[in-house]
Formats: structure tokens, sequence, C-alpha cells
DNA sequence: CATGAATCGTAAACGGCGTATACTGTTTAC
DNA sequence: GTAAACAGTATACGCCGTTTACGATTCATG
């Protein structure tokens, strides 16, 4: 006999009917447009009803904003898990590769949860940094299995005291393992991944280089040499 | 006697007057709570004055917008142009350096530059795309002094021909005189330097390495070696 | 099975938003 | 001096998020 109730289960499904309806008029008008009333019309309800299951609009966002966030966390994980699990250059290729991919299908989501698109909402960090960091672990697991397996290329790491001392600390608290000038170049080359699909998503890199994929793969795979991953020959 | 009418003279300072009022309100209140009738408001008017001065707020947002872009470009112009001619390196890193000052000393006017925090508005690329590619100038003519004075570190360039040609193609037509794989390695730090940026004002940063100087700066400084640009010992 | 409670939804309203229209003074130019 | 151009207001429309008061349904329990 299952735990959940029917109501139970009928009021998660409406729930995420909400969701989804949600997602729907942002991947049509933005994610600027997303409207209680739109999305109540949509769904043949009036606006009032959604306070049922959101206390307020910003819950709703702040819920969709975590959906994308395991949305991306999922494409990049499965991506990565498809390599083989010695081959970790190919590992981070293929993880950065789902990054920009999933970014550019749903460029109302990345909007969503890496800007402020949404009048008076600002996103709680203590909710949403801790799914960001899951979302990204991979780009610092890659290098930490590589580093624990030895398959580190002979790449040397420039050291920065202040900072690394820093993440050094960081790295303990997350029970991380791997040194901090590696992490360090993993997080300049998120912020890096991160700028060119943006640049990209607002239409700053196209008219440049046109198809903004080879400009992009070939900045990773500078990083993953930067960091000693092996790729395939 | 001068070519300005009292009238236009008057009607010119009002619209910065109304430019300038949107300006503290977007400081105060985030961009994306941007409101005809806060500014009226706050000017002493009422809302639809506005209007004989922007035909709707779309057209004051991309008035903000182009303002926005030229005031970044000046800190950064200004920050290169108070180095000496011949220290390339320096150039560039002052440049890259104010590029974060400003951009972290005026959030809202990045965030209304490069997110779309504005509901329904979209950027019109027509208008934006010169401006933008304006401001990063010094990004590509610092590398270009370098490149023409033959004081290029012995780097090698990667080769990308892809991208390169259609990057070759674009640097001819604006008049720019550096090699396609150079330029690529300056869009891909551009992409880094904003990325960093954007994820420090978004808090996502801050928790793992604290200040975001220090690691910016060392990104900044690998990009210059990568160009082959020399700094000062 | 009846009944009281919990739940889900609606209707109406408030204040605020961008914006269109019609109107009133003031300033300018001939 | 007068007619046109201009700057501003008042008003109104249709959006928005949100609150309140109120029905209808569904559930759990005697």
């Amino acid at each position: 006999m299952p735990t959940t109730t029917r109501r139970e289960r009928q009021r998660a499904a409406t729930g995420e009917e909400i969701k989804d309806t949600a997602r729907r008029q942002m991947a049509e008008h933005g994610a600027a447009a997303l409207s209680l009333r739109a999305i109540a019309a949509a769904m043949g309800i009036t606006a009032p009803a959604i306070y049922r299951y959101f206390p307020n609009r910003d819950a709703l966002v702040t819920a969709l904003i975590v959906d994308a966030y395991q949305a991306l966390g999922a494409a990049v994980a499965a991506a990565e898990a498809a390599v083989p699990r010695d081959r970790f250059g190919d590992r981070f290729l293929a993880a950065a590769g789902a990054y920009r991919r999933w970014s550019l299908e749903h460029p109302a989501e990345f909007q969503l949860i890496f800007g402020t698109p949404i009048p008076g909402y600002e996103a709680p960090a203590d909710v949403t940094v801790p799914v960001v960091l899951e979302a990204f672990s991979p780009f610092a697991t890659i290098p930490e299995d590589a580093w624990r397996a030895g398959a580190l290329h002979d790449a040397v790491f420039p050291q920065e005291p202040e900072t690394d001392a820093r993440l050094a600390a960081w790295l303990i608290g997350e029970g991380l393992h791997l040194p901090a000038p590696l992490m360090r170049l993993v997080l300049e080359g998120w912020g890096q991944m991160h700028g060119l699909v943006t640049l990209e998503l607002i239409g700053q890199l196209p008219p440049v280089v046109g198809d903004v994929g080879p400009l992009y793969d070939a900045a990773v795979r500078a990083l993953v040499a930067r960091l000693g991953l092996r790729v395939a020959p």
C-alpha cells in the first residue's frame, strides 16, 4: 500500500503541470514573459488557483530554477557517462559539449538560471548555489578521477598562492581531492564555457565567427590540454 | 550663433535627465525594476510625458544600453591609454581589469547590456552589435599593435581552419590586420572574462574562491601569455 | 453511511504597470 | 499678433501579482 493518497498524487501532478506550462510559455515568449495569469489561462484555471501550489510567483520561479539546474546537470552527467571511464579528456569534452548543447536548446531556462530576467526576483543563494555545484560537479570530478588515477599528462600548474589557499580550504570542505591549482583551472574553464555560451546566446559572437561550435570546441580542447587530460588520438 | 535653439537644448537636457533618473533607479532597485511611472514620479512629471522624448519604454532601454556600452568602452579605453604604448601585455591587463571593475561597479547596467532583464524587451542586434564591437575594440587592437610592431613573443598559435577562415574574412571586413588564430584567442579570452565576471556577479564564484580578483587576474595573465604579449618584469 | 473538515477552485477587488487618446497651456516663428 | 509646434496633464484600457471572501468537491471519521 502506497503512502501517497490519491489526493496527494493529484496535487503533485497539478504542481508539475503548472511548471510544465510555465516552461512552455518561457520557451515561446522568453523567461521575462512568465505570467501567472497566462499560465493559469493555458491550463484552464484562474490565476489565484496557482497560489494553492506555490505561495507566490517567486517560489514558482525558484522551483523552475532548481529543475533547470537539475536538467542541465543531468544532461552533462549523461553525456559524460557515455564515454569510457579511463578516457578522462574525452569525458571532459563530452561534458563541455553537453553544457553548450543544453544551453542552446533551452535558452529561456538558461537565462532563467544565469540571468536575472524576472522583475523584482532575486534568486535565493542558499538554494541555488548547492544545486549549481551539483550540476557542475562533473567538471571537477573528472580531473579528480584522472588525478587519483595518476593519468594526468605532464602539465605544469601555475601557482597562485592567495587564491589556491582559499580554494584548498573549500576543496577539503567539499570532500574533493585534487590540487587547488587544478581546481582553479577548472573554474577559469567554467568561466570560459559560460561566457562563450552567453555571448553566443545574446548574439554577439555569431556575426563574428558564424557557427560558434568550432570556436567553443577549440577553447575546451585547449583547456583540457592545460588540465593535462589526455584525449583519444 | 549656435545652430541649436533654446528649445532644442531644453529638450536634450530633459532627455538626459530621464536617462539619468532611470540609471539612478536601476542602481537602486535593479534593471528589472525600471518603470516609466517611477522615473516620471522622481522627476515630478507624469508618465505619458516621457513619450514626448522616447516613443516607448523599449526605446529608452535601448538608449540606456547604448550609453552603457559606451561607458564600458570608455572605461576600458581610458585604463588602457594610461599604459605606455609599447607595453602591450600591460595594456591588455589594464583593459581587462577595467572591464571587470566597471562591471562590478555598475551591476545593473551590466545586466542591462548582457542579460535580458526587461520583460518583453529584445535588444535590437543591429544597434547593439556595432556598439559592442566598438567597446571591445581595445582587446583586438592591442594584439594588432603588437603584431604590427613585431613585438609578439614566440607564441605558437594553434590552427582551427574552419573558424579561422571565417574569422579572416570578418577581420578583412573590419579593416583589422592580425592573424585569425590570434583573433580567435582574443574571442576565447573575451568569453572567459565575460563568463568570470558574470559568475561573480550572480554570486556563484565568491563562495568557492572568496575574492574573485586574483582568479580573474590569473586567467587574464595566462591569456596574455598565450597571445604572446610581453608584460613588465 | 452521514457529517464535519480539509481541500480546490472561482469571483471580485486593489494597486501598479505600459501605453493610447484627447486635451490644455506655453513657446516659438513668421 | 497670430498660428503652429511643443510640453505636459488627465483619463482610460488592458495587463500584471496578490489578497480576500466565498462556493463546491472530496476525504476521513463517527
